[in-house]
DNA sequence: GTCTATACCGTGATAGAC
DNA sequence: GTCTATCACGGTATAGAC
């Protein structure tokens, strides 16, 4: 493990501050009070607040990107497929759970990367209906709306970020297992 | 219908321009401009936009709390709670899928309101976690962890007003029965 | 790499004329 | 009920000493 740089400290930070306040709300000043120096220090490591964000949401979303295109081309069921991506999620989650707050809820103050944020979102979503989409004509998965399953599902992963902090138990394993087996066969008995 | 008054309007104006940007980002300069008056003219109708964010949020809190308290005095089976559950978040959500939006994401900037708010969102999830406990004891119910299942619904039903909007047809009936089968019965065929 | 000092602008909110 | 004018404050960011 390489030591922590300074500017990957000021981005963990400021993470964990937009998840608490969101983007807007948290300055320059209270970032530099928590990091224990003054807010014109912040800058000889980062470039502005904006650069920030971009850091901790593209590097995510690359990541996810990343993920979905080998769960996408591997030879896996459809029903392997989604607990992969549901794997995947937990997994980001829990490495980054303050990153997946920016991820989530301030994506939009983006501005030069906004686009390009846009365009790694769309192809994800579309990933995962083809997946959904192949589920049906194979008849692994119920005959329902794509969009529906993959909107419930998917809010689902979104929102882990908010939900994995708080159980002391951090069993990734069995909160994947878990999960699989309630977002695929329900949790109705029969 | 009794017209809209001026500050119901400035109150619907205002939670659209929240949606968007989230309640810190938004200036009351902003929402004056999209009001098509000056900013010194919304404090004749309203005291703060602190004042804006609270009338916002714990009206709709209150209603969920309302709605609730209906479900679970009720004499129907937990799976028919549940479902009732479902269409009390699709109705409200599509009534008012801006306020929505405020009420998931700008709830912590709340200041004199906060305490009061929480005590609303902590009793709904108790609620809400003792049909799932009695739908287990009762056998309706799969024997899984009651806090990954809540979890699993809440966070999607809390996600609805990011939804709603984007679907051309808006058949609310439809989707709540479309929302019930994959909460409940899952995804996988058989 | 951090500091002090500061520039410059946008913020929420108020006073008082009309 | 809306306006103009204004206030006190806090925002991001830079310059230059150490």
């Amino acid at each position: 493990m390489k030591p922590e740089t300074r500017q990957q400290e000021i981005i963990r930070v400021a993470a964990k501050l937009f998840k608490e306040k969101g983007y807007s709300a948290v300055t320059m000043r209270h970032l530099a009070t928590a990091m224990d120096i003054k807010a014109a220090s912040l800058y000889n490591h980062i470039e502005s607040k904006q650069d920030i964000l971009e850091r901790i949401i593209i590097s995510l979303a690359e990541t996810f990107t990343q993920g979905m295109k080998q769960i996408s081309e591997s030879n896996e069921t459809c029903i392997n497929k989604l607990k992969k991506i549901i794997e995947l999620h937990v997994h980001i989650s829990s490495k980054n759970s303050y990153g997946m707050a920016s991820l989530n809820n301030d994506w939009m103050h983006l501005e030069s990367q906004l686009t390009y944020y846009k365009k790694l979102r769309s192809d994800y979503e579309n990933d995962f209906k083809t997946i959904l989409e192949d589920g049906i004509k194979s008849g692994e998965i119920i005959h329902a709306k794509p969009d529906v399953m993959m909107f419930s599902i998917l809010t689902t992963l979104r929102s882990l970020y908010i939900w994995i902090p708080k159980k002391e138990v951090i069993n990734l394993k069995e909160l994947t297992d878990d999960l699989s087996n309630i977002l695929i066969n329900g949790i109705a008995k029969e």
